[in-house]
DNA sequence: TCAAAAGTGTTATCCTTACACCCATGT
DNA sequence: ACATGGGTGTAAGGATAACACTTTTGA
């Protein structure tokens, strides 16, 4: 009685996938350049319908994004399933849903792009979210327009609403930044209509993306950084042996904002995540740091092994 | 090139929904019978497949949810998108994947059955999740199976493998309980052929449920148990004005494990999330309890407002 | 008077934060 | 010599955990 009976016309199922890296300091998303797409909306995600061929979702995604890019994927994992808002049956009027995506998101060591299948930084896409070298200058402009938006509400108290919001996401007031928040931001700009996903003819808010894409990625990144505080997951983006330095520049490329070192070496280091190996490297400028390696031992070891962040210093 | 084009044969996409509760120290599901069922497993979870007239994926959850069972949905969430691994094209053989399932988890305050909907305890399904009265005998007769499988595996290397996620998901060594990881243990035994769904006749495991439904209950209690530690949604659950004594059993029961009272107590008030109102009330049978209400503010002054659970108390 | 639950106070301990400082290399 | 990044030590502050204890009702 509660079996999903066939009906006339099941929707299509796309999969999609957000494949981050992380080469030289900055974080990486690999893109694919999309036909057919309004201007200024040519890149995209590596994405294609399920096939009846494919055993599993994610059987199915990797065979795709193989497919695509010729890249392999390792740490892989499902994000959400989207309803795409822009495509409903027989354009307007009473259109009903036509087609989902199920979107993932898979983490890779190696930055090397195939096919046409080019990768780009994720701050490209989402400028606003890099703080490492402080406030980025192109917020100011971005909230004083959401915050134009506010105020044209139709009525208060959905205009004290949407700034309630506003600064609960780009935290202005005292909440401060939390770069966790990295799908409510987007969303909050597509709604008030600063994206050129959402029709506008804007880019201050960072390039767009065909279909919903951006969405998906801004998904992923804000997924990846928190699962980095209580998963050992960063060590999918690093070589197999690394200094603490680099360690810490990786994590901070994610995360947007800079850390404490010496608290973050302590951390990493009390909490078992890594281990000295008896190398040492001489490229890093300075005096020559150890090389450490992931222990993988800590998965079986302690609960929720993950590089809490230790506060932050001021950028 | 990366759209989406028709195929020949889209599959089935389904909804389902857990939709949680709690009253009277203890957390319910609302569930469906399920006709054509093998034996053991006619309950469910409310669900249906997407039909072409839906707007959105939640809007046709919350329109099947009230067909089937007359509640309507308040907190909902998505929870994962399952390939049902039961369900393939033709049978067996080179079968792909055939159906989809789209799993929501809703939370709602009064448990008014309607229909055949009914309300069960999470217990009922999980009995091995439930500890807060002490560690549940039933467990050890279940650990001692999953060791046996453990011992029969095909090398020496999968069976240390195996026996390593038993004793992390099951809390045994040093690790401890952690009341979080209900999916993975369910995976396991389903892994373990030691619940009806994968074949089995037993059900020391607890109640079966229809098609994966149990997989889907197990991932929302997981998410719930998780979440409650961050975001305020225990209040979801909870009646407009209550005493800390009764939100104390509540998370207790979500959680399956018993909190140290003082702490519970303190650390509720300190993080401003609930207020005090003038009502007391005398039925709780002892000193008569102060009634509290949930602080709305609290979502736009803190960042991460949750019940941090307050280590526990041996039971 | 006693059981049961509500509610308050205090202390030891651990973790986080912040600051100060030394080490080894290249220019 | 000094700039740069690697690496260590330690003290202050805050949060948690554990303990003891008082208050108010009903039986």
């Amino acid at each position: 009685m509660t079996e999903p009976e066939p009906t006339v016309s099941a929707p299509l199922v796309g999969l999609a996938a957000a494949i981050l890296a992380a080469t030289l300091d900055e974080p990486r998303v690999l893109t694919v350049p999309v036909a057919g797409q309004p201007d200024g909306r040519g890149e995209g995600l590596p994405a294609g319908p399920l096939e009846p061929a494919h055993p599993t979702l994610e059987r199915g995604l990797r065979a795709w994004v193989e497919r695509q890019t010729g890249q392999s994927l390792g740490y892989v994992e499902q994000l959400y399933t989207f309803g795409d808002r822009n495509r409903r049956r027989g354009g307007q009027g009473e259109g009903g849903l036509h087609a989902l995506s199920v979107a993932y998101l898979a983490l890779v060591r190696e930055a090397r792009p195939a096919a046409d299948a080019t990768w780009q930084s994720w701050y490209r896409y989402f400028p606003y979210e890099d703080r490492r070298a402080g406030r980025p200058p192109a917020l100011d402009a971005l909230t004083d327009r959401l915050e134009a938006w506010a105020g044209a509400a139709t009525d208060p108290e959905q205009g004290r609403r949407r700034s309630d919001r506003i600064g609960l996401t780009f935290g202005a007031a005292g909440s401060g930044w939390n770069e966790e928040r990295v799908l409510e931001r987007y969303e909050l700009l597509f709604e008030a209509g600063l994206v050129p996903e959402a029709g506008a003819s804007d880019h201050i808010a960072g390039q767009a993306m065909a279909f919903d894409h951006r969405r998906m990625l801004a998904t992923a990144l804000g997924r990846l950084r928190g699962k980095i505080k209580y998963r050992p997951v960063v060590f999918e983006l690093m070589p197999p042996a690394f200094t603490l330095g680099q360690l810490q520049r990786v994590v901070e490329a994610l995360s947007g904002v800079l850390l404490h070192k010496q608290n973050f070496r302590r951390l990493v280091a009390q909490q078992g995540l890594v281990e000295e190996t008896e190398a040492v490297t001489a490229e890093t400028g300075g005096r020559p740091a150890r090389l450490m390696r992931f222990r993988r031992e800590v998965l079986l070891e302690r609960p929720v092994p993950g590089l809490r962040l230790p506060s932050g210093r001021p950028g």
